[in-house]
DNA sequence: GTGGTCTAGACCACG
DNA sequence: GTGGTCTAGACCACC
């Protein structure tokens, strides 16, 4: 089932909530490369956001070429299966990236690292 | 060494980044629990930041009950080793979590994710 | 009637006037849970303070709980009811400890304090 | 026993906070009109201040007319017993008169008011 | 329109 | 010297 969804207490703004959560379902294949996407005012209703804040992230995944937009027949998500995948990699290097060099910052040690991971995989 | 420090071109407002790069300091031991913090002039003057931005930090961090600000006497980095440890812990634990929420929805599995880290940690 | 103000003569600065003033409005319900706060701006228009005076209060207020600030919205006054009334209380009661504290430490008994309030609650 | 007291993690500032335990020790007697203070060097180390704060002190006490100080012979406490006990009792006329106002903005009844105080003077 | 960040600079109280 | 308050005004992102 796919799940779009914004949280108005969050700090972050709902457009980047929004964009993230829309990207993060089409990475994951929920959201089917050359399928529809929902019109800009549905979704606006249902997430309960202004519309302009929908349609703000359309044109915005339009720039990055991840939807295409035709006036009248709505937005459409691209199917580059390459371009997604070596994106998808990119996205979780970054947060490893990051997550290595907190540890760094904080004096953890490679092996306590794992040791952590390893635990919350397990019970977390 | 000590090494406070801001970017003005990265996108995350200048408080927020040096509020990040003390906390880890002190986290990590550089800037010692009990120690005194530079006055915020000083500091204001070596990041070539306004004075206003740098009070905006040590504020924040005295009503988090990491430092301790007397009129005339300057900013002190409060002694809670306890507290501290707690916090580091947290800290890495949420990025963790983060980064298996991340993976979980890109459809990444958890040995495809153990050996990734594993990659990247031995190659940087 | 809602009555905001600061006087620019106290000794006291103005934010932490403004912030007590904003607070016993909402203890009092003159300022109603879930409803709206005057803008930052507006608000320093007619208080004739600076917008970065008022500012301060709100994300005072924030931090303790109080308000909620969104961008592009505004503020609005968190809907705890609980906490307030217990807030409420806590507030009087300190109020009375302290008077009951010094008259202690003046040497007043008991019973002269009681009829010092009694007195002024009849003519004061 | 005289029991002068400065907090330093007070808020107060540490000479205000000298002045009302020295005025709270004459008005209630611990400290004997007619007598001598302790010199200003002694009573900072003792309290560990600044000699600077309590000369401060007392000479600000001198001009309200509670210390008489004289060159070589240190300060000594103003025999003027009527100016103390009208002194006293409007001090905790304020305090009450400041108590009453509170319980006003907050909308707690005078009898409400009286049973909380009554219950604290029992319990507190 | 809203709040959020940042700068520049004045003035005050504290130790 | 230190921090604390307040003003004035710019620029940005968000809704």
């Amino acid at each position: 089932m796919i799940k779009l969804s914004v949280s108005e207490s969050s700090s972050i703004p709902l457009h980047l909530q929004l964009k993230q959560s829309i990207m993060l379902n089409i990475l994951s294949g929920k959201l089917e490369a050359g399928g529809k996407m929902p019109s800009i005012r549905s979704l606006a209703k249902i997430l309960k956001v202004n519309p302009n804040t929908v349609a703000k992230v359309y044109y915005n995944l339009e720039e990055d070429g991840v939807l295409d937009g035709k006036v009248g027949s709505g937005f459409t998500i691209r199917d580059n299966k390459r371009k997604l995948d070596s994106f998808k990699t990119l996205l979780i290097e970054e947060e490893i990236k990051s997550l290595l060099e907190m540890s760094v910052r904080l004096g953890i040690g490679k092996n306590e690292l794992m040791e952590l991971i390893g635990r919350i995989i397990e019970n977390g």
